[in-house]
RNA sequence: GGCGGAGUAGCUCAGUUGGUUAGAGCAUGCGGCUCAUAUCCGCAGUGUCGGGGGUUCAAGUCCCUCCUCCGCUACCA
């Protein structure tokens, strides 16, 4: 974000995403909740008025069968699910100024309203929505994928389908294609990081389509106003949650000062509906647009992608019980930058821990505190009566660079800025040597001045983690001698903020050292404990214990798989029945192919092959891919073929005839 | 296939508009201190800055090409 961006803020307003109630929280929810938190927490202690959003999304289909499964009726589920939101919260030490539910009755009644709106400017029209429905698998598919006579594409079904001509309300989003486009064009930095506003940019010259927002197939949402059979599509129900949240309807003086948002944090995976959908709707309803969507990375868990079937879920609630809440917090937001994909590793979060709380930080309050107490008769000295010394120069520096950094939403960058002191401290005090002058009755005032610049230094290193470890922060500050500090950084961002006579205090051990048997100790713990705590209310899988300690067992060479890997992968034998080009496809045929059964597969090498080239060959066919659209025909498998440096491309047939469905492997 | 990004010390990365012997943290080895959570400080390194070619007095930094990885996207499956 630009210096001058940040410079300009009068109000900040950022928001999570609100978070969908078929799951349990996990490390991801956690850490946008925390990132936003550190963020709205530095811009409250920046003196700027902060409202901070989070929240719950509640409607949809998923939400109506999950509750349906639970033998509760759609509302009293979601009740339970936000129950299991906010604690967490807290736990967290998450400061946010209000938590949405899209149940709330006023934010069901700003949607009404802003779909009304859309409606009269013309942007919402009724459609028809065609929709083939497969009751055996439930599900709907649309007619480009069904297999010829209208049988269900699935290949493990293949039953005839229904047509169902549904009605739809459609949103003109084709008609702000070029409006959006315009837009990132005044607006470069609309989506940040840099990188995704490339993406996005691409994505729309690519041309926009009408979208799809009511559904008759359920009812558990807001229904479409003057249409009781509609309810409203939940990706309009849930974006609005960002305006009906801070009072659009309900309190117009919070929604004028904080509206347009300054920056709605997501995860990258919901950018589209953030960074297109959104400012479309409220361009069509008339609104100012946010000004910043940042769309930060994903947590992958020792090198793998984080999933519940790899069971590799890290559950936050047991990282602060066995890590503690500040160490957590920090490792998140110091680890990786806003923006790309981290990988969460126990060693480097151990080592994290170890070496900048503990040895660094940790160790330089301890020993300065101790040497307070030794040296000064635990009161803050007198400062030098010249305040422009080294230190304070270092001091200042530092936290000039640390506030760049956080209005640019860098907060690791910031929190090295802050280590960058830590470690001067370190040296400093070496370089004094205050056990040596304490032995020298004529160094008496220097010892005063050495000690009094630490204790300052570290006050202001406290008030700059405020943000990121607030409690850990507050202890720090009492340690120093500074009881009921205010850390508003136009109070507190300045040097000679501690005087003279303040009592320093004695206090436990801040960021104790872990060695690897406490840490297994202590998840064994939370593991007992987590048969009395857990399922209170719903039917989870039972989670994982924290991260897994030892990796696979065993580890192949780079580049090979198992076996069973591989015969995962069904081949077959195919013949060609019949060929033809895929209209408005320049590379692609479709094949018709006897694998045992017939079966439609698309292939692009219609540059390489006439279809009457083809037929009546045998091919090799992948048998069990997932089904897959190309240019509206579902394509049931994939054929094999093999590709020379200059692109000349052949297939791979049989040595011989064989019947076709024959295994291959 | 198209667009974009990345490949720098054992590991994770920083390197601004091309300019002195290429940096930080962690890990490793040696030395020092004792106020401190066996913590801290100092020193020592190792790098053909992905490969090749080019522009320039000068390139990790610009251009071309190739390789590998990642993201988005598509008439890849």
């Amino acid at each position: 974000m630009e210096r001058k961006t940040a410079m300009k803020r009068e109000s900040f307003y950022i928001s999570t995403p609100i978070y969908y109630v078929n799951g349990e929280p996990h490390l991801g929810h956690a850490y946008t909740s925390i990132v936003a938190d550190v963020l709205a927490r530095y811009h409250r202690q920046s003196g700027i008025p902060t409202f901070f959003m989070t929240g719950t999304d509640e409607h949809g289909q998923k939400v109506e069968e999950a509750a349906r499964a639970a033998g509760k009726t759609p509302k009293e589920f979601t009740d339970g699910m936000a129950e299991l939101f906010k604690p967490l919260w807290k736990e967290l030490n998450i400061s946010n100024d209000h938590f949405i539910r899209t149940t709330d009755e006023d934010h069901e009644a700003v949607v009404a309203e802003v779909w009304k709106k859309m409606t009269d400017n013309g942007d919402i029209y009724l459609g028809e929505y065609e929709d083939f429905y497969c009751v055996h698998d439930e599900t709907f598919w649309k007619e480009g994928q069904l297999l010829e006579g209208h049988l269900c594409p699935n290949p493990w079904c293949r039953r005839p389908v229904e047509k169902r001509k549904e009605k739809s309300y459609f949103f003109r989003l084709s008609k702000y294609q070029q409006p959006l486009l315009d837009y990132y064009r005044e607006h470069p930095d609309f989506v940040l990081p840099e990188y995704r506003m490339n993406e996005v940019t691409s994505f729309v010259n690519g041309g926009l389509q009408d979208l799809s927002i009511s559904r008759t197939s359920f009812s558990w949402g807001i229904p479409v106003p003057g249409d009781a059979e509609h309810v409203i599509y939940v990706w309009v129900d849930a974006l609005f949650n960002y305006v009906s949240g801070i009072g659009y309807k309900s309190d117009r003086s919070r929604y004028e000062k904080f509206w347009p948002a300054t920056v709605h944090l997501i995860g990258k995976d919901i950018l589209r509906f953030h960074a297109i959908y959104w400012p479309a709707f409220l361009m069509s309803v008339g609104l100012p647009l946010p000004q910043h969507v940042y769309a930060h990375g994903f947590w992958n868990i020792e090198g793998q992608k984080m999933s519940k079937s790899l069971g590799n879920w890290i559950n936050p609630r047991e990282m602060v019980q066995t890590f503690g809440l500040d160490a957590f917090r920090y490792y998140l937001l110091r680890e990786i930058p806003l923006g790309p994909d981290g990988d969460f590793m126990r060693s480097s979060l151990l080592n994290r821990i170890n070496s900048d709380l503990a040895n660094d930080l940790g160790n330089l309050l301890s020993r300065s505190v101790s040497m307070g107490f030794k040296f000064v008769s635990g009161v803050v000295p007198q400062p030098a009566s010249e305040p422009d010394n080294q230190v304070a120069r270092k001091a200042l520096a530092v936290y000039a660079a640390y506030r760049e950094s956080m209005d640019d939403l860098k907060t690791n960058k910031a929190l090295s800025d802050i280590w960058e002191l830590v470690s001067y401290l370190n040296r400093y005090i070496d370089e004094k040597a205050p056990w040596v002058m304490a032995r020298d009755a004529s160094k008496k005032r220097e010892l005063e001045i050495v000690m009094y610049n630490l204790l300052e230094a570290l006050r202001l290193i406290s008030v700059m983690l405020k943000p990121f470890m607030p409690d850990s922060a507050l202890k720090m500050l009492q340690q120093l001698g500074y009881e009921n500090p205010d850390c508003d950084f136009d109070v507190a961002g300045r040097w000679g903020v501690l005087s003279e006579g303040m009592k320093l205090q004695k206090g436990s051990v801040l960021f104790p050292r872990i060695d690897i048997e406490t840490v297994e100790n202590k998840e064994s713990a939370v593991t007992e404990n987590k048969n009395e705590t857990a399922n209170i209310e719903k039917p989870a899988a039972p989670a994982p214990l924290a991260v897994s300690a030892a990796p696979a067992e065993k580890t192949l060479p780079e580049g090979l798989i198992e076996y069973d890997d591989f015969a995962k992968v069904q081949l077959k034998v195919g013949l060609v029945l019949e060929a033809e080009k895929v209209e408005g496809a320049d590379k692609l045929l479709k094949l018709k192919v006897d694998t045992g059964e017939e079966r439609t597969i698309v292939a692009g090498i219609a540059l390489h092959y006439k279809p009457e080239q083809i037929v009546g060959k045998n091919i090799i066919v992948v048998a069990n891919l997932k089904p897959r659209k190309l240019r509206g025909i579902v394509s049931n498998g994939m054929l094999l073929a093999a590709t020379q440096k200059d692109g000349k491309l052949a297939i791979v047939t049989t040595d011989g005839p064989i019947e076709g469905g024959s295994r291959v492997g």
